[in-house]
DNA sequence: TTTAGTGCAAAACCTTTGCACCCAG
DNA sequence: CTGGGTGCAAAGGTTTTGCACTAAA
């Protein structure tokens, strides 16, 4: 963690997920580590931050501020949480995702042992799935290029039909 | 409108920019079309709907509801530009976006007349600026493939720096 | 005339904030 | 000990909904 990425493709702000070698290596975060990541911000690490980090390395998967509530061992109050995340995702421990739904939802941040990925999600039931995939460059570039931003970072969710949804459709218009 | 667009890579539903030619001609909408458009869902068209289009139109950028209701010249109901931004995203007449700040964005979509196109926001300041891109279709091929998901669509906004926020940026360094 | 749309008001949600008390460093 | 963190309660902001009335087709 804190290691800068070696893939240069790599569009995650602080990622780690290649400094072990090219093949996206997970990377397990030592609670020290995370603490001292913490601190170099001058931020604490404390019960309800730790217990909120267990929560989504346990689940692995996008999580709302309420369902990681809910998956509190000890319930804190849903305020901190709120809080919580907010100060996650400045340290670049947890990313946040929008399935425009009007519920922000937190995962893992590459850079905490995820795997480097982006969303699917089915237009139907709701159902996500993690793809790897990587941003082309060239695309990158073209973008830089024509709008004349630096830094250009996609902040992306593809939508879809999932399987099961797909064969019921199919199923729907035979009946 | 309502024409299949001829672009096969294109990625946005009931899209026709590309319907005239190759180059992205800019499609102006018949109100008599779009009349039809919501007629043949059985839905009517309204001085409201036509007022929220006509300042959609006019704007040609994203803008929040509350910004739609303010320009509007004969402000209606604040609910009923929420009803009838959710009936003309059903019609594909325009397309919602988000900014990540916690606040619905819509904009004609490109299906009536708008330029096939995503954003790039600035992280300092907000400005946006529309940038004519396409995802490669291997890009979606590549995730239909891993996810098994059908249909991939993708939902994008790219943050970056503005040009003038990077020159800032540098001067604050400076001084 | 029939069906959908509008305005108004109230509610539902998600998220943020103020403040007194508590705890990690 | 000191500055950040937490819990509680209240508020802020966006979006939705129920209902009587109005307007489009």
């Amino acid at each position: 963690m804190g290691m800068k990425c070696r893939k240069e493709s790599c569009q995650h702000e602080g990622c780690s997920c290649h400094a072990e070698d090219e093949k996206h290596a997970k990377y397990v975060p030592d609670p020290v580590e995370v603490a001292q990541r913490l601190r170099s911000r001058s931020l604490k690490m404390t019960h309800q931050r730790q217990a909120v980090l267990t929560v989504l390395q346990r689940e692995q998967r996008p999580l709302t501020i309420r369902e990681i509530h809910e998956l509190l061992d000890t319930a804190g109050d849903l305020a901190t949480v709120y809080r919580t995340m907010h100060v996650l995702q400045e340290a670049h421990l947890v990313s946040r995702c929008d399935f425009r739904d009007g519920v922000a939802r937190f995962e893992v941040s590459c850079a905490c042992g995820a795997l480097h990925h982006y969303h699917v999600i089915c237009n139907n039931c709701g159902k996500v799935m993690g793809v790897e995939i990587e941003f082309p460059d060239t695309m990158l570039e073209e973008i830089a290029s024509q709008s004349r931003y630096s830094h250009i970072s996609p902040h992306v969710e593809f939508f879809g039909v999932c399987p099961a949804c797909k064969k019921e459709g199919q199923n729907e218009k035979k009946g």
